[in-house]
DNA sequence: GTCTATATCCGGATAGAC
DNA sequence: GTCTATCCGGATATAGAC
């Protein structure tokens, strides 16, 4: 019954078993929640009992701690990855990232998911979340900022507020893919890249300054 | 160990607990989502016993549809109290319903709320889901559209584009008001704001056109 | 490391008295 | 309309064998 591709051996090291669990949990959290899915279902996915898993995380606020925190490593990972590119190629590879989860099965923000939870969730969760929320933005505000004196983005205020519009609207966005299909969500992704456009050189008036 | 303060009678009307329970559900799933209130939380709160509810609602079910519905025709009646507003004002008023929701103990949109919870629900409930959001949505893109004609706004491409990013990042607002406070969601409505400002007149040249 | 077995609690739902 | 009592399933978690 075991329908993991890797089913449990005996002599299946810690750390293996650890790995996917946390991977496992990070696409049933971005699906279902937090709340939403139990040790049961991890189990089955891993092909192991559930019992087992207390061995590697004691309690789901553990695993909930763990998880989170692999979301960040994976996204301070994909800042590394993407060091090089000019402001623009990185914003649009950064949307990229939430139409691939739309497109997964309808997987949302982490960060949406666990807001949500986020009234029935343990100190030690909720911390992780903000780090994650606060790399995220800390991030978008950065390349904001950047690309608004490369002369590539046109934004009124501060970059830290408009990094924060960014991030709320991909939250909704993703969220509002899972009722009316990924396609919404190119679409929003798309407008609100179209409202980062500056705006066309002040008039098509022919003067050249030549230098 | 009643703590209500209507609590039940023999004599009590069913449309009055009904009533009750409908506003008792909308408040729990704003801040606890749909899935992680019960029937027992519900029960606590109008100071009547868990089985009294599904004479009502025979089902959760049930009770989530008559939830959305009461939503939409919260919204219903809203709209028709700011049909007279020109459409700044109407937008202003309408964020504002967000301002409110976040500053009530941290209350999401419930259309996010539902989003998440989404694939755990029956698909009466998520037709409501959609009907509500789709009202929003409707609402958000006429208001638009009036307020560009009237020169009060300026965005590119279709207002019903521009309708589900202001939708998404209101939702996102209120879900990051939960982690970090109303005054962060005040920002980010702020900053929506003055995206849908229209550029100042082309330059201040001291031309005027008489009429 | 993983198992079986179990403890404990809480969820929605039903039956039938009042 | 609301109650008590009960059923059943599923949740996290623990104990102890292998």
């Amino acid at each position: 019954m075991n329908a993991s591709s890797t089913p449990s051996t005996p002599g299946a090291r810690a750390s293996d078993t650890r790995a996917r669990l946390i991977g496992t949990a990070q696409a049933l959290l971005q699906t279902h929640g937090f709340a939403a899915f139990s040790y049961q279902h991890l189990a089955d996915e891993l092909g192991i009992r559930k019992a087992s898993i207390h061995y590697h995380f004691a309690s789901k606020d553990d695993l909930g701690v763990a998880v989170l925190a692999a979301f960040r490593a994976s996204f301070d990972e994909w800042v590394r990855l993407h060091l090089g590119q000019d402001p623009h190629a990185r914003m649009l590879a950064y949307l990229r990232i939430y139409t691939r989860f739309a497109r997964d099965h309808g997987k949302a923000c982490p960060v949406a998911m666990v807001s949500s939870d986020f009234f029935d969730l343990p100190e030690t969760v909720r911390e992780q979340a903000r780090l994650l929320a606060q790399a995220h933005l800390l991030w978008l505000a950065a390349t904001l900022e950047e690309g608004r004196q490369a002369g590539v983005f046109a934004f009124p205020g501060e970059a830290r507020r408009q990094a924060e519009v960014i991030g709320c609207a991909a939250q909704g966005a993703v969220l509002s893919a899972r009722m009316w299909g990924d396609q919404r969500m190119d679409d929003i992704l798309r407008q609100l890249l179209a409202q980062l456009a500056p705006p066309p050189p002040a008039r098509p008036v022919n003067i050249q300054i030549m230098d």
